[in-house]
DNA sequence: AGTCAAAATGTAACCGTTTTCATTACACTG
DNA sequence: CAGTGTAATGAAAACGGTTACATTTTGACT
């Protein structure tokens, strides 16, 4: 192992002119630097990450918190906080967590033992075990996409309640009146936050939401597939149905093709998210886009804020959503 | 900051003590380990893994380098990496490297410093700088997928040579005797493999390929619908498409019905990869399922073999590929 | 009670850096 | 030429652990 010991011994000078040469160039004169940097590429140095870091205690690392790994809509989330956090030096310990309580745990422990400077919470659950309460008082922590659950630690988050609002008056304007929702996990802010977004509208418009029609818990393709069943399967079943997330949606159109279905003639159908392929969905799905890759940049920005001690300007950042009007969606049948 | 100095004072023991009750309880007499754990939760302490890290020498760290993001089948193989290293105590650095040199040179020079014992690469290119070239011969390196250009590194992949060969057969059992193809980056291993399989079917039926029927020069959906569209403005346009993975066959698709196709009766078309929305397409898609998840996993395995410095049993796996016979592919138009 | 090996604990060196503080070298002033 | 201030360098003390080695304690066996 070549360690600045060798090097310091091959340029004939102190380690701490090495390690200045390497950090601080300025600090030392144009030829001892010259003669430092000759020896640095003889003996092949590199500075040992582990020792610097141990030293200056800053690990330079983040976790990020993820439920799972196949949602496409996480992955352009975690591509945003990869580019911003490598722009800025730090890198990413990426920590798929299954949903399950105990590798949430392991991994926010990470931070407290000095593995990483800061956590990204993807989820909706305080991520720290119980016995690690207090420590986590003073840890960098931000969330994107959805709030930790009874914590106010700052959060990314899209304006769910309006864009749900926004899809219902698509739906309505289209003159649908009977409604089915496909949902996903139901513990969620974003999850309350959509459905009271939708529901208001409905009252606002005189139309009665029957609780049967809320179907589902998961945001997976087989959610839809079996919520699309059981909504179709009604007596009375809707002309249009609010998918909680594109993956969901893309089960519910095959489902109800299944059933001989003509989207949207025969059934409307949204998504949320704008997943890269519900453009190339037959039809293409009509879906709310959210900035992910945006979401996840910024992420990073307020937790480095965090990290560096540096006072936030907002705790809360709700971003504006897009309505994409695509042809899953389409005049209630009469 | 509370480190192992407080904890050994509050517990009235040596420093060596505390380390030894928490990394080898054995060591310790059941009476001062109780004495310590409760020094430990009082004071809140948590080793500095870092300090842990540099004593060690190790960082119980692997770097995963991957192209993009945004490929689902990248994502399969990260989570079949990320729950491997998890059981195994080891953790991911996330290098996403846009396919981009330096960025790769920048997260491969993470294990020459000491972040990281390890590298995992997902794409085909050394992702080392020439400068680092000695340095990284020593150091663990495995690839998935693909094979690292003109390096004897061990790497798990498909036999993309046989899988070929099984969907070309496929095919040609339906009657299809014009072929094209989309395909990905042209340099990489998996390509010329995968080209190589076609044509040697194609030969052995005595079927000529003509080269201008090869189009396609990356793995994104919007390649398979310009290239779809190249292909079908051709005089004598093909029966059936291979795509070199389902992104590309998914944007095909979407390019085909927007010609008026109907797939499969005017238009075959098979993907690769078996991605998870693959199953949901209309009509579903024929492709090749890849056992990512569990390629992954293999990674790691090997990976942390070299890290250990036990002998490999194998230097390259050729895992076996399922051939998925959906609805995307049909007998020949006459 | 005395012996001695084994077990438990303590002391201090060490991992590879950074950084404070002290020292030296050097140019400039009077 | 002594005195002074500044810039460059070095010596050594950290950082927070682990562990080789030394020392003490324990307890089984004469």
């Amino acid at each position: 192992m070549t360690n600045i010991k060798k090097v310091s011994e091959l340029a004939g000078v102190s380690t701490a002119t090495v390690s200045r040469t390497l950090k601080s160039p300025d600090l030392v004169t144009e030829q001892t630097r010259e003669k430092v940097m000759k020896a640095v590429r003889a003996a092949g140095y590199r500075p040992n990450w582990l020792a610097t870091s141990v030293k200056t205690g800053k690990s330079n690392s983040i976790v990020v918190l993820v439920p799972n790994l196949v949602n496409p809509f996480f992955m352009r989330i975690i591509e945003g906080i990869e580019q911003a956090a490598q722009e800025q030096g730090y890198s990413v310990l990426l920590g798929d967590t299954q949903g399950k309580a105990e590798r949430e745990n392991e991994y926010a422990g990470m931070v407290l033992s000095n593995r990483a400077d800061g956590l990204i919470q993807l989820d909706h659950s305080f991520p720290f075990s119980e016995s690690d309460e207090e420590l986590a008082q003073s840890i960098p922590m931000v969330s994107v996409c959805e709030r930790i659950a009874g914590r106010k630690y700052p959060f990314i988050e899209l304006d769910n309640y309006a864009a749900s609002r926004a899809l219902t008056h698509h739906l309505i304007g289209y003159g649908h009146q009977r409604f089915g929702i496909i949902a996903g996990q139901r513990s969620s802010q974003i999850h309350r936050d959509r459905l009271a977004g939708i529901k208001s509208v409905l009252e606002e418009e005189g139309i009665v939401f029957d609780d049967a029609m809320l179907v589902g818990e998961s945001y997976a393709i087989d959610t839809g597939v079996e919520g699309a069943r059981q909504l179709l399967a009604n007596s009375k079943p809707p002309t249009a149905i609010f998918c909680f997330n594109d993956d969901i949606a893309i089960g519910a159109m095959f489902e109800a093709k299944r059933h001989g279905l003509r989207i949207p003639q025969d059934l409307s159908i949204t998504g949320f998210d704008n997943v890269r392929v519900s453009a190339y969905m037959d039809p293409p799905l009509t879906t709310v886009d959210q900035p992910a890759y945006e979401m996840g940049r910024r992420a990073v920005e307020v937790l480095l804020q965090m990290i560096r001690r540096e006072p936030l300007q907002r705790t809360r950042e709700i971003l504006p959503f897009t309505l994409l009007e695509r042809q899953s969606t389409g005049p209630a049948k009469t």
